[in-house]
DNA sequence: TGGCGTCCCTAACTTTTGTTGGAACCACGC
DNA sequence: GCGTGGTTCCAACAAAAGTTAGGGACGCCA
């Protein structure tokens, strides 16, 4: 993959959801990233470290999880190239989660001192950085209300039409169906359920007509009902610098 | 309330979290704070708002909330005092949640410009502000993962332990007791369950001789099991500046 | 090509949680 | 002192979700 077109994706996510100006994209792309490639189902961060770098998702699909006393694991997020899931670690030094692959996956990586110089440099690229991870924020109290408050129809159907809307934005929506490279048992931890519920779930909303997931697709077969059952607003999102 | 009291829990707040110097002190001492008093139960900001202020817990219990659709509200987050709830109105300028009271509350309100005026003179403090949000974060994180994935007892005293780490850290934990003035429908709200079942779980865990709650005020009746039930790790709150 | 490992899918049964409806209690204002 | 409204508390029943235990499809690779 050619360097720019790694930094194409990082760029185009700080242009979405606020202003940037031609500067600071020039700055932002002398920026050194070290690329490495990932196999799916890979901890890339785990809960517990000290990273010196943070983590741009380049290629492939991610995800932040917690694990309980239990053995229970829960999905937090779920991450799409041009995103840096774990940007928090600039100041949380001691990562409270981990963050693995779902796909093979081709991630860049850039040093703290890095981005701290970045931000010294250039202030205003520092406050694009803050907010974006204070979007971070607002999409999990998006996933806490999805968790805690919609059956699990919804619940699927919700974090089905955010993957899709995020996957809008960076120009990846091929026709009627998205990506969505979870297994039934990922799907499950996503939304708070066991697997078996989760399968229970993906079947009625085949049967009712709804929605279709297949081998990582998502086919959508009625968008009103769809709609109307994920009961999704996507203010959440902020996508529109202006407001 | 005297005007030094008021700042004094917000220095005191990001002094545990992370450094700060005396100019920065001095700085944040002079900042102009509008203070307002609130009857319990009155909403602060509004979901959907556009605030040209930030809202500091002065004295009294506050929370964030989400209401869908179907009517049901889901409550995010609890603030005590020396909190900034909702810091993040300064680059997200549209709220995507609810701000309220739970106890009647004095609040010191600081206007956007004053904050931007401040992170352009001292971008440590920026820095620490940002610093703040990010905990807020952790704390979203780790309430995605209690209303996800433990059982209703269990979450529940999670919710008891985390408050009263964080009440701890600001000086108000007075002997074996201490306060979580929320009704039993609050309750359920913030655990995800029907204040119906919130009721059943309290009343379990009073007869199981772990904890007792009654009228705003637990009291711990069996640490070790309560630790034990809750399956708290603290790690998420970021309390150490050296970290 | 056969075996192995995932994942997907399902059924039967148990447990947890939601719903409905109502009684007791308590603080508060009049 | 007496309502009144909110909270707490409870029981009976319904619905949702968890558990356990498999069978079958599919891809991978030895």
């Amino acid at each position: 993959m050619p360097s720019d077109a790694i930094r194409a994706a990082l760029v185009r996510r700080l242009h979405t959801s606020s202003g940037i100006s031609e500067e600071d994209v020039k700055d932002i792309d002398a920026l050194p990233i070290a690329v490495r490639q990932y196999p799916a189902e890979a901890i890339v961060v785990r809960d517990g470290e000290r990273p010196s770098e943070c983590c741009l998702v380049v290629d492939g699909f991610c995800a932040r999880s917690k694990t309980i006393a239990s053995g229970r694991r829960q999905i937090l997020s779920i991450h799409i190239p041009g995103e840096i899931p774990d940007l928090m670690s600039l100041f949380l030094h001691v990562m409270d989660h981990d963050l693995t692959t779902l796909t093979p996956s081709t991630l860049g990586f850039i040093r703290h001192e890095t981005l701290q110089k970045l931000h010294r440099r250039r202030p205003n690229v520092a406050e694009l950085f803050w907010r974006d991870t204070l979007i971070d924020s607002a999409m999990f109290r998006e996933w806490i209300v999805n968790v805690g408050q919609r059956p699990a129809p919804a619940r699927l159907a919700h974090v089905m039409i955010e993957l899709r809307e995020r996957l809008r934005i960076i120009g990846r929506l091929d026709g009627a169906s998205f990506e969505m490279p979870l297994t039934q048992e990922q799907i499950g931890e996503a939304l708070g359920i066991t697997a078996v519920h989760a399968n229970r779930v993906i079947r009625q909303l085949r049967e009712d007509g709804i929605v279709e997931l297949h081998r990582g697709r998502v086919t959508v077969l009625d968008e009103r009902r769809f709609l109307e059952l994920a009961d999704f607003d996507g203010r959440y999102l902020h996508q529109s610098p202006v407001l």
